[in-house]
DNA sequence: CCAAGAACGAGAGCAGTGCTCTTGCTTCGG
DNA sequence: CCGAAGCAAGAGCACTGCTCTCGTTCTTGG
């Protein structure tokens, strides 16, 4: 991000913003599958060519809008954690959830974008991991903050233990700064999943016809996981 | 499925079956988007026009593989709840999750095509929700199984009790004839999703260079979700 | 200050897609 | 046996991602 120097830069970056703009209405009205880079081009009022002046192809113009959404629940989940204050490890995990819950419905496709069914052969470029891991960094920071206090039981069991998490992980918790045993990440790890699954079901519409009282569901689910994670209030 | 009469249905009948065959491998090959109709006819010889005569859109084609694997699906998990007997509940509800997990690890494509995000404007049409459901009804088995041997739990909380739950719901447990109190609706439904939460993201490469036990961590997290579904042993 | 060169927009074009329509041919049923 | 229905094939339409070329515009080094 540095500073924009002429006037083209500034030029280019507009457009860019504006071709990201257009994609991400297109991606909220129709699905990230719809995405039509010709279309974009047509509702800019410029050639489906020059468009390949900005974004290299269309999976790198996807790949754009899935780092914004990214960062977007990123920032949901961290703004909870801040706001919800030291108010215990529980409240702050059942505010970290909502937050992205709410994100979530609020948000179907862009979620669908990060957290359904990954696009035919599409292999996350490299580019995400970064702002993907804002999200992960904050259930560390909760956990770490728990392990501090003295509230998180780590399981001591041989099957899942520090032993069996993989190098992304060891070099997340290493980065993240927190004081982390390894042996939580992969109990971590599982209610993370679980946590999505609830999410997932809900955005892609599962619950409809079947659950009613969803918030309730949710509520009562996250504070399921957070037992099942190790918080001990 | 009727008694198949000329050689011309037939031929019919073989014929669908070869174009699903094809289009099943295409999807296994090059996921769910990549499917093309095209492709599907040069592979068998044949005009793509003349595909229209047996799915009358690409659509209806994903839909028919839709509905296999919902079938595919849930037949391990019947198969997975027979095998295991009257062996208790906890140890019926491990069977059929390992048998699920196993079904999805080795089929990950049509796994994405079911739990993945839905496709774009593709609304799941009517013909998939037999087949969707026959995988619910194996978790109601369990559970009424578990509440007619009294060790099934159910959540008397006012939050989320008989009231939250929907019309599909209410229809599914009374056609499933089996004894199931609709309080203990929510938890499965939680419980269930967050199984899938955590296949998904095994299936999708979530858990890659994060966590390497993952059959120990999805027993852990099966038998704690048997606990959170109010099976006590 | 001005010319070389990079960045840019537009258009044509290629190969592919889903889908429709028309044209013949085959098979079935009254 | 003959009309009707089912079927395969081809041409064609509108669309897609993407490439290449050709002028134009802006930036920048000498």
């Amino acid at each position: 991000m540095g500073v924009i120097r002429g006037a083209r830069e500034r030029a280019r970056a507009e457009v860019t913003e504006a071709i990201k703009d257009e994609a991400r209405t297109q991606v909220l009205a129709e699905g990230a599958a719809r995405l039509s880079l010709r279309a974009v081009a047509r509702e800019l009022g410029m050639a489906s060519s020059a468009l390949y002046r900005y974004f290299p192809s269309r999976d790198d113009l996807l790949t754009a809008l899935i780092v914004d959404a990214y960062d977007a629940v990123g920032m949901a989940a961290e703004q909870a954690l801040d706001k919800s204050g030291p108010a215990g490890t529980v409240q702050e995990w059942i505010a970290v959830c909502q937050a992205v819950r709410r994100w979530a419905l609020a948000h179907p496709h862009e979620y669908a974008l990060i957290y359904g069914s990954p696009v035919p052969g599409y292999t996350a470029p490299s580019d995400t991991v970064g702002p993907a891991s804002r999200v992960v960094l904050v259930l560390f920071s909760i956990a770490a903050s728990a392990h501090a206090a003295g509230v998180l039981e780590v399981s001591t069991e041989t099957d899942v233990s520090a032993d069996g998490i993989g190098p992304d992980a060891r070099q997340l918790v290493r980065e993240s700064g927190h004081d982390l045993p390894a042996a939580a990440v992969p109990g971590l790890a599982a209610v993370w999943a679980q946590l999505f699954g609830l999410l997932s079901f809900e955005v892609f519409g599962r619950f409809d016809r079947v659950v009613d009282a969803r918030d309730d569901l949710f509520d009562r689910a996250v504070l399921d996981l957070a037992h099942q994670a190790g918080f001990r209030p």
